[in-house]
DNA sequence: GTGTCAAATTATAATGATTTTAATTTATTT
DNA sequence: AAATAAATTAAAATCATTATAATTTGACAC
């Protein structure tokens, strides 16, 4: 964990930001929810759990500044919230979402399923992609099975 | 577009709602612009110049009435904005779009690419798909080349 | 160490999209 | 035509997010 903190705090220093007491503080509390699709109302909840002195507003800011370092991905389930997703260490891309619309869970799935139509892309519609968002509906595991 | 609007209406009707003249108008109105990907607002003053006695929160029912009935496709494109796309006829799924991050503008496929990719997430994941969306954001063929 | 400047933060207010409410209108059934 | 339900309007309310102004913090010069 200090680890990654370490990473993130280059990342912030190499374009003259710095990893003040609040920004680790939701760096640390985003680390901790890794799988948890965490919104900036979370993530402010949480991080005033032992920070009970930050404001929403900075919350948001930096969100917005570790999105824009791709250090987390923005992302939008339709219902009118962002939520933020810590990057995995490495990743290029955004990884990609089960939404199940029985029970509302998310899963994510790290794989990168998408090399091929990528291609495709690039070539038939003179497309250069940098980046892509991929969100499946449907029934997860758990629910189907509870239709039996 | 008669036949469409005739189709429309059908859809509502086997859920027992009915095409109202306001509905009728907000359905015309993305008839009409297919491929502009508006805004609720966007519908609402283009609704407004042929009806002008229209409501904003009447566009906003109608536009969440056919998003239910999968007439439309409610998207987001990551502002703080959903817009509103026509499903093509015939079409089971949500079609894909491509997003430059330089100007902004917005195409769509209609073709499907996902089919491998569906079966794979159906049989690794255990879940069962019911739609997809899919984005890609880079550069667009027009923006390439002002780069030269 | 003290003064100065820029960056960051706080608390609050403002904004903008969307939703709700209550009153009114329209359409449908009796 | 009266009664009922569905749809619409206009206005107010809500909720997420962003902007503002005042204050604090930290780095650097002296």
């Amino acid at each position: 964990m200090e680890n990654r903190i370490e990473k993130i705090k280059k990342q912030l220093h190499s374009q003259s930001y710095k990893l003040t007491p609040q920004r680790e503080a939701t760096v640390r509390v985003l680390l901790e929810h890794e799988e948890d699709h965490l919104s900036a109302e979370d993530v402010y909840l949480l991080v005033k759990e032992k920070s009970p002195e930050i404001g929403l507003a900075t919350v948001y800011r930096t969100l917005e500044l570790l999105s824009e370092l791709k250090v987390v991905d923005k992302i939008n389930f339709g219902d009118g919230v962002s939520r933020y997703d810590l990057r995995k260490e490495g990743a290029e891309h955004f990884h990609h979402h089960l939404v199940c619309v029985e029970c509302g869970s998310v899963k994510e799935i790290e794989e990168d399923l998408l090399g091929h139509v990528e291609k495709t892309v690039e070539s038939q519609w003179e497309f250069q992609v940098k980046d892509h968002r991929l969100t499946f509906h449907g029934i997860c595991k758990n629910c189907q099975s509870e239709h039996d």
